[in-house]
DNA sequence: TTACATCTACGAAAGAATTAGTTTGTAATT
DNA sequence: AATTACAAACTAATTCTTTCGTAGATGTAA
């Protein structure tokens, strides 16, 4: 399940992946609603996105019935550390640490979390 | 220096600011050089590209002589925070603990990465 | 002062991504 | 059977991004 650059999500693509990673799967109906508690937005658009992305192999889905039902074909895990990388290299300069301390140091972290990421720390060391 | 909507660097434009960021000051000569070491592409390419985050003021420039001197105009930190901020949301759904997680648990991270954010953590609790 | 290299400016065009209107098919309802 | 409702498919327009060719200006060296 390798993401090629040929089907890597745009940023919406992403949006709707998000929301597939979630329900595991769902109509494009479904998600049109989902997207528009964020923002207004016209059916068709969310149709024609869910289209591309079965196109680019980024979701499957069961056409047997009249209302298809969509599923994630990539996975979070991947999609994630694609993004992550990437966002390193042209932003962090390479530096994973950068990215951490980005993440952590900026804004409010609360005590929970930080005591969260120290556990994890420890189990990986 | 907020960056609005209106000023969002595309990707190319964070391959350039992050030259400039690194350099603190480079001509249009300086900048494509680099980044021709990565992958190829024509100098007035590198040169259009400059002359819009010029327009978007994403980078200031000294003209007064003929060749022209570009600077960052947005800070480092601040854009990295737009990005890191904008993907834990549309990325990691809101976590901020997941997309560090992803960072580090993914991939071998060194052990010397590992005690700098172990240091990095205990500074900021 | 002419020739050459290098720079900026401008514009065109190709490519991606986004958005949405219209058409068509199908299933449910009257 | 006709009408309605809703879904997918098709089509098109628009906007954003990237790329690069060309022209004109400017500095430099012979």
């Amino acid at each position: 399940m390798t993401i090629l650059k040929s089907n890597k999500p745009t940023e919406s693509e992403l949006e709707i992946l998000q929301i597939l990673w979630q329900k595991q799967q769902a109509t494009v109906r479904d998600v049109h609603v989902e997207i528009n508690k964020t923002k207004e937005s016209g059916y068709t658009t969310t149709l024609k996105l869910m289209q591309i992305m079965h196109e680019k192999g980024l979701v499957t889905r069961d056409s047997s019935s009249k209302t298809h039902i969509y599923q994630p074909a990539v996975s979070k895990e991947k999609t994630q550390n694609l993004f992550v990388t990437k966002m390193i290299d042209t932003l962090f300069a390479g530096s994973k640490l950068a990215l951490v301390m980005q993440a952590l140091g900026n804004q409010k972290t609360s005590t929970k979390e930080l005591n969260e990421i120290r556990e994890y720390l420890n189990k990986i060391k």
